[in-house]
DNA sequence: CTGTTAGCGCTTTCAG
DNA sequence: CTGAAAGCGCTAACAG
């Protein structure tokens, strides 16, 4: 039996049957699906009349195992239930969709054993190239993939190395802008939270934090650091700030900074009259909240367009392309959780 | 050249470089990695420890071309940008990546031709099954599925055939709880603010509107129906209903609760003095809205993982297999956006 | 328990 | 511009 337990149809339709169907040989199927301009237009006619009639399908098994790779490519995020990061997928996919590439889509939970795994997935897939937002610095896992040429594009994450691509936004800034708005309004005595600081964006939101503090020459950073970068984190980490109230909050991302304003509220703290509060992100869903929420914005689904586009230049021009390092710069948001 | 430009590695590690060096047969290397207790424990082990120092990882191609599919399954939803379906894809992601398969993400936008096109493209990609939230019911796009024996599990929409699976929540009771519970609450003029009545979501949310409504015996249903479930949509749609504001208005999904929360508190029509609001789907963000919001919640994240999992024991097990319908109940959250 | 071997469907020379 | 044929890396029969 060719396959086990076929419906009606026997033999699956393959190039060999559009062959036959169209009058030409597979090769020139081949040719008419792959390289159109090589093939005498009225035969390319009959080929695609021979496809319909079919309903064929390629098998892109057969196509990436012959040539090496396949119409897919892999993205790597760290965590799926952020809306930054869904956000930056929904980019991404909107370009491969219309490119005809399908996104294979994993998520490292900031472990770098997950992340690992899944690069090892990802190239056991053959994938064509990933874009990825590392857990840590370049990994062990971004080797794996230089190994076997499989292009790679940093998201939110500026790339150390010049092979290759990245497209991120300078957190160093975006921390800057936060705290030094903060300092502006009179705040002395800030709070920061944020996740683990071996996370990239994490540590350069606090650099920056500093540095506006250093510039300004007053005020002081109290640093609250949370597993993971939820409202459910934000909660805890507002009950932390209780005991010895700031006079300002900078999280480090706007579901921190949500769990942190449920908080507050709770124990009838005004915001922004007795405690300044602002996030990072400006997610979409910020807007209504209780205390419209300041934040730093990012061209989130830009950076999934922009990243997505960079990699298919690299996979289909390789000679031309021009590795390029994108840094955008953040902006300032302000609302009422900074205007007292 | 047997690869355009490949790096130092002049020949790709592959199954045959593994027998070799574990000194054993191809056949043997690769009943090692897929039946391994057909293998004696240490010609395992030396096989294992060849993949190690070699750093192979399969070619998934060829195993999928030899096969007939892949170890990766489609999913297909109607909005990335929505986090009940990103919540859903989140359990779908952790149960696939536990079980070594890559999950391939597809948003048709609501709209079938993208739908089409998608699953298409999944079938070129040898996927071994789909998860599908489809756009309507059930199409065309389905059967080319079908045709080719991939197993297919509806999400967050109910089977209409009992040769497959679904996993989908009773949203006609949800559209009847959210009503009811504005009723009891003493509204008579609801408004309905939904996105398209084709798909299923908002058609069943809003006949459980109306249900609610007729087993009252009272009370009456303004319908504004928007072309998107997103916050935006929400803000259109509340202009529109404050010409003539009604008692309570039911959303169907928090998005569009949002959107109108928000042109309410701006217009300076208070919350829920004056008019009440619920939203459908309680995802996490609205907690810290500025009037939390009532809705209807649905186990989102569950939803996700079991329909992976019924769709892995489909591809496992399709001797044993039984297809379930399964159908959650909704449950009503009171916040007080609907507590005057 | 292990080795041998045919061939999955496609792309790509190379001839014509 | 089109046809013929080799072979990508793996798995599954089958033989030993």
């Amino acid at each position: 039996m060719p396959r086990s337990e076929l419906g009606p149809r026997d033999r699956a339709v393959g190039i060999k049957q559009v062959a036959q169907l169209a009058g030409v040989s597979p090769g020139t199927v081949s040719n008419a699906l792959n390289k159109p301009e090589r093939v005498a237009p009225d035969t390319r006619a009959r080929v695609h009349q021979a496809i319909k009639e079919l309903g064929f399908v390629r098998n892109g098994s057969a196509s990436s195992l012959r040539v090496g790779h396949g119409r897919a490519i892999g993205l790597m995020m760290l965590d799926l239930g952020n809306p930054f990061f869904t956000e930056m997928a929904r980019g991404v996919e909107d370009v491969m969709s219309e490119r005809e590439y399908a996104v294979i889509l994993c998520g490292s939970a900031s472990q770098e054993q997950r992340e690992e795994r899944n690069m090892r997935m990802l190239a056991a897939q053959q994938v064509r190239g990933v874009l990825v937002t590392p857990v840590t610095d370049d990994r062990e896992s971004l080797a794996l993939l230089r190994e076997r040429n499989i292009p790679t594009v940093m998201l939110d994450h500026a790339a150390t190395r010049t092979d290759q691509c990245s497209v991120t936004v300078d957190d160093v800034t975006g921390g800057r802008l936060a705290v030094s708005h903060l300092l502006e309004r009179g705040a002395r005595n800030i709070a920061f939270v944020g996740g683990p600081l071996t996370t990239r964006q994490n540590a350069d939101r606090r650099t920056g934090a500093l540095n506006a503090l250093q510039s300004a020459g007053r005020g002081t950073l109290r640093e609250v650091i949370v597993g993971e970068m939820t409202s459910r984190a934000g909660h805890k980490a507002a009950e932390q700030l209780l005991a010895e109230l700031p006079d300002a909050i900078f999280c480090a991302n706007d579901l921190l900074a949500m769990g942190v304003l449920r908080v507050l509220l709770q124990q009838d703290i005004r915001v922004p009259d007795r405690v300044l509060l602002i996030g990072y992100d400006d997610v979409e869903y910020t807007l209504a909240s209780a205390v419209p929420l300041s934040s730093i914005r990012q061209p989130t689904y830009q950076l999934g367009r922009i990243a997505a586009e960079l990699l298919l230049d690299e996979c289909d021009h390789p000679e031309t392309h021009a590795h390029k390092q994108i840094m955008f710069q953040p902006e300032l948001v302000i609302r009422e959780s900074t205007s007292p």
